[in-house]
DNA sequence: TTAAAAATTTTACGCGCGTAAAATTAATGG
DNA sequence: CCATTAATTTTACGCGCGTAAAATTTTTAA
């Protein structure tokens, strides 16, 4: 390896024996040049450290490299995970991801598309905050960049959207749960920040009368993303207070099914569906926690690797085509119940 | 706000009356114009849509405003916390935070130097991956790029280094257990991927033989990050092979702890230190969700806000300097005793 | 009021690469 | 082997901004 380090393309041009268009071209995309080309510069690329200025790279290219990723809330391991299985699809893809966080604030949101605006992204996937989202925000970024939502959805925002159908999945869950014992309560935030959340409600609220039960909400307080330590404090009032009309809870999601776990297990109810049993409790999300709560949590699955596939096929697509969609691509994923010890 | 929408400096030096050199220096950094001069250019930019062009900015600065962050694996919730902190104080010091993740995986951070290295940020964040680190890459990079690493230490590597200090914290749970019950065993991977994890190991060795208590290490095997599921896994064979020798057990960090809690609940063992239990378990970290278990997880805290804080000052101080350290700047932060009801 | 200091404007060049057009060279097929 | 087609090289310009140096204006201090 030779330590010579080369400056600009003009020197690696000049060491490779390769003319500069033509080094440009490969580095935009290397199939677009002949194959003995490319050998070359592929040889003379592991002689010589050279790799090219981003920023110069950028600065002309109508369309950069990158693609924008942002979820609302990266702490939350469900978008920890689904962002990571994201980042590894677009690299295999040939982009850059840039992942950012609005760590739950609308602020935040603007702030990241502002951000990714300023860095002229080829295409982004945006997670959006749901109710605390700024719509019009994120409109005029939608009409800027060819963006994909996922997870949950705004309006009919965005050229493509991927996520979780809702009623099925809660339908199956409560299905299940009247199947096998006592029907549900619904435990949920009064004022959820997550649409998803508002379509479990009336998918509960639709089952339970479907079936002909009496469907019951239990709706805690609670404006933050600490969802466990929500769940913890309304499950301890909901307790107390004997506000739960059954012994069978269905959490709106498996963080706050986490934290009702653990006021349960405060209040001495012991979670289950054996003898001895007071309480069945069940989640949603199949959360990567969900396996190892005591009891492990019973909960249905949202596909991670589908939405995540599907959500960057999407953008590929319509980043190569260049062209905007006149439909909306609309998938909604079923989930599978995950029948475990809880409920 | 007028619709004409402003395509370069040059363009919005005309409309706000200001000289592009100058202008350039306000983006660069506001406070070194005239304070008159600052309000002309704020209006202007309140009335017309215009913001510099981020790669011919950073084309030519020899400095960039980007900080990296780099973390060894995004999806468990200590690091995103932390990576959280630091983005915020990033942004606060007026710098573009860079967030990446290693995935557990010496490749992925190796990817992440080079990422980064071609972003010429202006300082690093690097919480290392440890034993799995390429230590001759990490090496590398920190003498091109100034670096700052935080949780865990690779040799004296970096200008400067923030993390725990596991002889105190785990010396402080040791005779926490032992004067409240049985002296522990201490429940660890075999092969750790992280160096903190050999730390502990030695802190509890040393500490136990402190107290005149026979030390018992019960070694799992395992590779991947999964350590709540490598935790079950070796949870359940120590129990079921009877390899405890004691009812108490410490746990070379709260992950590890969630799985073992998972393994001894369904072995049946009541875990707590009331009457009618079989088990203390404790932990260590003090991650997020420990709260939640049930029962709640005894552990020890990290200083989060601490660690990142410094790590921040320190890079941001590194930066202003534009000079590297002579002597290398090591914090270890005290832990402190989090009792809760598994031990 | 005036001289000195500080900030701004003018002028001018460079950064590293994208990219267009024309000229040249190489590959392909019959 | 030659004609056709495809790829590469040459040449040249532009992108948007950083930044240096000299000229000018504004501010500050005396």
């Amino acid at each position: 390896m030779s330590d010579s380090k080369i400056r600009n393309m003009e020197e690696f041009a000049s060491v490779s024996g390769i003319s500069r268009p033509t080094l440009s071209k490969y580095f935009n995309d290397p199939e677009s040049v002949r194959a003995s080309t490319r050998k070359k510069i592929e040889s003379a690329l592991e002689t010589y450290d050279y790799r090219p200025n981003i920023y110069a790279m950028n600065q002309n290219r109508r369309l950069t490299k990158n693609i924008g990723i942002v979820v609302p809330y990266l702490a939350d391991p469900f978008f920890a995970e689904i962002a990571r299985i994201i980042e590894n699809l677009v690299i295999e893809g040939g982009f850059r991801p840039i992942l950012l966080s609005s760590h739950g604030g609308t602020r935040q949101e603007i702030e990241n598309l502002d951000s990714l605006r300023s860095i002229r992204p080829a295409g982004v996937l945006l997670a959006p905050l749901g109710r605390r989202s700024d719509v019009s925000a994120i409109e005029s970024f939608c009409a800027e960049v060819p963006t994909v939502l996922f997870d949950n959805s705004i309006g009919d925002l965005g050229e493509a959207f991927f996520g979780l159908n809702n009623p099925q999945s809660v339908g199956l869950m409560v299905e299940y749960l009247c199947s096998t014992g006592e029907a549900p309560v619904f435990f949920e935030m009064r004022t959820p920040t997550n649409p998803n959340a508002y379509k479990r409600r009336s998918a509960y609220l639709g089952t339970m009368e479907k079936l002909g039960q009496t469907p019951q909400l239990i709706q805690i307080e609670g404006e933050t993303w600490d969802f466990e330590a929500i769940g913890y404090e309304g499950g301890l009032k909901a307790i107390r207070h004997r506000q739960l009309g059954t012994n069978t809870v269905l959490c709106s999601n498996d963080r706050l099914a986490i934290g009702f776990l653990a006021a349960a297990y405060e209040c001495g109810l012991r979670v289950g569906r054996g003898p001895g049993t007071a309480l069945r409790v069940a989640g949603h999300d199949d959360h990567p926690y969900a396996r190892f709560t005591c009891p492990p949590l019973t909960t249905v699955t949202q596909d991670y690797a589908a939405i995540a596939t599907r959500s960057v096929e999407a953008i590929l697509d319509l980043i190569e085509s260049g062209e905007r969609r006149d439909s909306r691509d609309t998938v909604l994923f079923a989930g599978t119940l995950i029948e475990r010890e809880s409920a």
